[in-house]
DNA sequence: TGCATATATGAGCAAGTACTCAGATATATC
DNA sequence: GATATATCTGAGTACTTGCTCATATATGCA
């Protein structure tokens, strides 16, 4: 019998690292900020659905701590929170590129 | 105006990919694989779902090639098809534990 | 203060998902 | 062949999710 699976609490939080990248919208809202931060309404256009989808991808991306919102009058840029998700989200596009 | 957004076929199956590994149980069966084949009544006990449950998550996996299954007279051993998912996996079980 | 712009939020709904359960298939042993 | 074991499969179901729409909040400017 070899190893013992992760418990269940860490294999969670893995799985839902990796469920923020699961969703298309998601994975081009994030496309769009590996260049630099961006805000809502250039992000909607950009990738094509409303604001109001990017605005409830954007906080569920912010409270995993992916991306970093930073307010500037009435306008709010987010980019990457971290190097990590670059590489994780361009492992991932190499992986389907070379294939 | 920065970079555009991948196009959605490619974010599809970036998104694809990154779904397979966005369920606690398929996290687990893959960290149960990382060392070695196995087959599929071991996972299910060393998971602790139903084998039934088991054999449906590994077609997916199998599905989407990140798993590959070898028979074995009444048993099927599945492992890892793949240097580059336990390299995501590992990356992403870095993420979640260092912060 | 009043109005326009930028973003956030909550409710509601259609579509997707992960399980259970029953039954099918395949292989080994008698 | 008959039976037991290992796995797969399809249907059904509770739960989750990503959107829309209406509305709320916050900021800039007249």
């Amino acid at each position: 019998m070899s190893g013992k699976p992760l418990d269940v609490d860490t294999a969670a939080m893995v799985a839902a690292l990796f469920a923020a990248l699961s969703d298309t919208s998601r994975v081009r809202i994030i496309s769009t900020l590996v260049s630099g931060e961006r805000n809502v309404s250039s992000i909607a256009q950009a990738v094509g659905i409303s604001e109001s989808a990017v605005s409830h991808q954007l906080r569920s991306l912010r409270q995993m701590r992916l991306v970093h919102a930073r307010k500037q009058g009435r306008q709010v840029f987010y980019c990457l929170d971290d190097e990590h998700i670059i590489d994780l989200y361009q492992r991932g596009l190499d992986h389907v590129l070379h294939e």
